[in-house]
DNA sequence: CCGAAGTAGGAAAACGCTTGCTATCCACAC
DNA sequence: GTGTGGATAGCAAGCGTTTTCCTACTTCGG
């Protein structure tokens, strides 16, 4: 278009160029209600195609008040399960005409609050909240960033932790590794070891309450240890290195907090010269990709992570919004990780 | 914090909390060369404080003409590929405070033309184009698109393919795939199959070029035959899926052009009831992190990718920058998939 | 004690856009 | 010919900042 330019074309010039006033500009080619003669629209419409014109969403949002943004916190983007999740909030925004902001909190609270009050900046339509966040009272700064985000206008969204003023989609962890327990239980497993987080962080509390829970029901099966390490790959290996070095019995399930765990805990077993599977089982849950790919599969919860992500989307722009919508369907995968095994 | 605010505390409520004018307000809250006296920063920081103000990002883009934000696109950011490389922006980003916004391009270049005019609406400091692009001339639109982002004033950074005069950030994948190459055709492996995408994708014909350059070096090696997939998972599974029904030799080498292909490759090795490695071997691009935890593990090259997107994120900003800085460094990574072949 | 240099606060003009309101035009009915 | 009303173009006042001047006040040398 026009090169020359030393910085891009305004509306102003547009609207010079037409030959029509600012507002008649900015009617046609921003989105307004009001109608516009064909013959005016046609001109502005030519000029702006002449001079490459795209609208400075900057001054449009501080015209308007808001921006045409959300913003999305995760706690790492390189990890798949956040990637998926990010999938859908990205696909949920384009359709709607939305931008995605995305920031890393790296699973610490300090953090978090200081990308809520930077993204806060932004006036972004909404939050989303995809990273684990904990319980703790060192919440405080970050609630009150928080509800200064929604007295502004703006929706703050979580991922499975409701209160009251927040909307939040549910992901029910506990009833997923419910049934996960209850079916490795009923494969004939009857000793387990969880590898979690850090206690209060409620996402791993609910995961292990409820594996416990499931594994535990009708007295079939016990947990022999809960170890405690984080949600990264690497949390998986280390906490599995220590317990294979201390022994594990054959036949033992190993339950890793999250897929991405529980793969560094496979790593880890073949590492210290065990085998997956018969030997020392393990579970997971998400169903991140991977699991489909890796030898034996490895047992999980399917969580549907894309479309996680664009429910989260959707709880931000939608103006009615029902919490109680179908709950996202957890379905058990079972895979070569835990074989079926001969009760005594 | 002020619950009841209807909207979000502006400049002007915290110059009347403070009782200073405008000016001083800017000028002690958002970074300025100007001094204030001690007293009156006093004054401004603590109304700041009371009134949980954040500078309106928007508006300061407008006032400034430019906003503290970087744009990425990427084809997929489920991808573990992309999502390294976003990590690596992100923390490049974090650290001289700008806020990432992240693209979907879908490998369509309609679809990243429409992104770049849009996000050019958000006058970003720069934009960064980590998605495969074809050299195709439906290039045009796009390249148009950018020129006009450049006049802006905005930098554009691109992932391996420089021009005159867009900043690059090289990725000899010719070079990487070539030592990949030698060094199997050293370890033994006679016959190739290449499973690349389609023609006319410089990243895809690099390496496919690169590969086959080092695998027949010295009239070691041949490729048996090149397949056209794509870049994701279900592309090399499908790809390898046709082959096996074809029939592909015991001792037949599969280079799948990334990683995330070459695991697909894997796993449909393993659904044809064939084995990885001794059987048919396989070999990727990119050393993605799942490649560690696969087994057997997958022989690879290793791409930096973290780092990579640092890189990216610091092309957009330094100011003075040197094309010609250390390359990134490759390194081929044998593991079990490419096991050690007897040559007969 | 005067005038020349700084210093630093404040008024007001941008920045690029939206939008409420006014003004103009035209058609139609009486 | 006048009155009424429905369109629709354009003026101008915002939106929340930054930044350029302008001005009043200090300070200091002579």
């Amino acid at each position: 278009m026009n090169p020359l330019a030393r910085s891009a074309a305004t509306l102003n010039d547009v609207a010079r160029e037409a030959g029509v006033s600012l507002a008649t500009a900015s009617r046609v080619l921003n989105g307004s209600a009001r109608k516009v003669a064909e013959s005016y629209r046609e001109r502005v419409e030519s000029a702006a195609a002449k001079l490459g014109y795209t609208a400075n969403l900057s001054a449009q949002a501080t015209a308007r008040g808001t921006a045409a943004i959300v913003a999305l916190l995760v706690a790492d983007i390189a990890d798949p399960y956040f990637g998926q999740i990010a999938s859908g909030v990205a696909r949920g925004a384009d359709e709607v005409g939305l931008v995605v902001t995305i920031a890393i909190t790296e699973r610490d609270a300090q953090r978090e609050m200081k990308l809520v009050r930077a993204l806060r900046g932004q006036r972004p339509r909404g939050l989303i909240l995809a990273a684990s966040r904990t319980d703790q009272t060192d919440a405080a700064g970050l609630n009150a960033e928080l509800d200064s985000f929604t007295a502004g206008g703006g929706r703050v969204v979580t991922l499975g932790r409701s209160s009251a003023d927040v909307r939040s989609v549910p992901l029910d962890n506990r009833a997923g590794t419910s049934s996960l327990g209850l079916a490795l239980a009923e494969r004939g497993y009857r000793e387990a070891i969880i590898i979690g987080a850090a206690e209060g962080i409620r996402t791993s509390d609910d995961r292990i309450t409820g594996f416990t829970e499931g594994f535990t029901a009708n007295g079939l099966g016990t947990i022999r240890t809960i170890v405690r390490g984080g949600f990264t790959r690497d949390a998986g290996y280390t906490a599995a290195a220590e317990l294979l070095a201390d022994g594990v019995a054959e036949g033992t399930l190993v339950f890793g907090i999250s897929d991405v765990v529980a793969i560094g805990v496979m790593s880890a077993i073949r590492d210290a010269g065990r085998s997956v599977g018969t030997d020392i089982a393990v579970a997971g849950f998400d169903d991140i990709a991977t699991g489909r790919d890796i030898r034996p599969g490895l047992t999980t919860v399917r969580v549907p992570l894309e479309e996680l992500g664009y429910r989260l989307l959707h709880a931000v722009v939608d103006d009615e919004w029902d919490a109680s919508t179908a709950p996202l369907e957890l379905e058990v995968i079972v895979r070569g990780s835990t074989p079926e095994r001969a009760t005594r």
